[in-house]
RNA sequence: GGCCAGGUAGCUCAGUUGGUACGAGCGUCCGCCUGAAAAGCGGAAGGUCGACGGUUCGACCCCGUCCCUGGCCA
């Protein structure tokens, strides 16, 4: 048993093995893994989020998995707050959290200094429904009017942006002058590992692992979900592979082609994960294929780890 | 063997009544990213227009031959 280490968060692409490593890293430190993945949240998403199955987790606890119904949408501003609680308990417990996820946002939401202004379903409605009728040029024309500096840093193509920060303009009388910080000393100093592989090694993973879901009865996930309103659910229903699935059974084209392209989106994603994960310089990088990569990580956190 | 349709970007396909390929979607590469982030958005690179020959000042577009693919007929 070692002595209290530093926290520690295992991100990078998908598919890389980030769950595995938070295990170890969980059972050599005397630590407890918190999610840090968006899609884990969802209850019953298990085979397409390739979540740990119980007997994998070896008996160390897992916190903010299967928290959230398939109908319910998923925030990053919300899963600040949960982890957070979880993050402050387990270090209370005298124990290590190991966060583990690739959602990028959600790392830092978690370590980083972020923070969310508020947000008004009404308001939100309003302008989503004004988005799509006067389109994102005519939002953006208006952003620019009553916030000219988010004006500036927004596309005028992405109404998603330009929709919360009129939004937030709105609610707050004041301008969305939000960004990405620019990253500072994480949470609790903790060390930010980054497993990675060779990007042909990982879109061979990526092949794999899509066709051992399918397998493994990723169909019939997605029928049970539906039959609890996974189309109704705005986060969980544009899941990578519950997506495709989703539109298979509603007619369009075969299972065969939704596996295609569960592979052809998941290898984008890895892409867009890597792009964002390769700018924070505070991140050490591992090849997730090094043999010793435990010993490693255990020189970085300069605690033993066995 | 005959007839028909087609061979244009990595893939699926637009297009030019002969004058530098406006190409599109998807993929690829790069980037952005504060309440949907496994989401959303942007930029870039890719083409001897099946082959050979002919007509023409000039052909991817016209003519001929050939090759390949799909369909129909025998």
């Amino acid at each position: 048993m070692s002595i209290s280490p530093r926290p520690i968060a295992v991100v990078g692409p998908t598919a890389t093995g980030k769950s595995e490593l938070g295990v170890l890293l969980a059972q050599r430190l005397g630590g407890e893994v918190i999610n840090a993945d968006a899609m884990q949240l969802y209850r019953g998403m298990d085979i397409g989020t390739a979540k740990l199955t119980a007997a994998e987790r070896h008996g160390v606890p897992h916190h903010l998995l299967d928290v959230l119904d398939v109908t319910e949408t998923a925030s990053v501003a919300a899963y600040q707050r949960a982890a957070r609680a979880e993050f402050d308990r387990v270090l209370a417990a005298g124990r290590v959290p190991v966060v583990v996820g690739g959602s990028g946002l959600y790392v830092s939401a978690l370590l980083d200094d972020l923070k969310f202004p508020g947000t008004d379903p009404a308001i939100r409605a309003r302008l989503e429904a004004e988005l799509t009728t006067l389109g994102a040029p005519a939002l953006h024309a208006r952003l620019a009017g009553v916030d000219p500096v988010a004006a500036e840093s927004i596309l005028t193509s992405n109404g998603r942006r330009i929709v919360r920060a009129l939004e937030v303009v709105e609610l707050t009388g004041r301008p969305f002058s939000a960004s990405m910080p620019v990253p500072g000393p994480p949470r609790h100093d903790t060390l930010l590992v980054g497993l990675d592989r060779e990007i042909g090694e990982l879109d061979e993973r990526v092949r794999t692992r899509v066709d051992r879901m399918f397998a493994a009865g990723l169909v019939d996930e997605v029928r049970a979900l539906a039959d609890r309103g996974l189309r109704d659910g705005r986060t969980a229903a544009r899941a990578l592979g519950y997506q495709q699935v989703l539109a298979a059974l509603d007619g369009a084209g075969g299972l065969a082609a939704a596996a295609e392209q569960t592979v052809v989106a998941t290898r984008r994603f890895v892409r867009r994960q890597r792009s964002w994960f390769r700018r924070d310089g505070r991140i050490s990088w591992l090849d997730a294929g090094r043999p010793d990569l435990l010993a490693e990580v255990s020189r970085q956190l300069g605690a033993p780890v066995s």
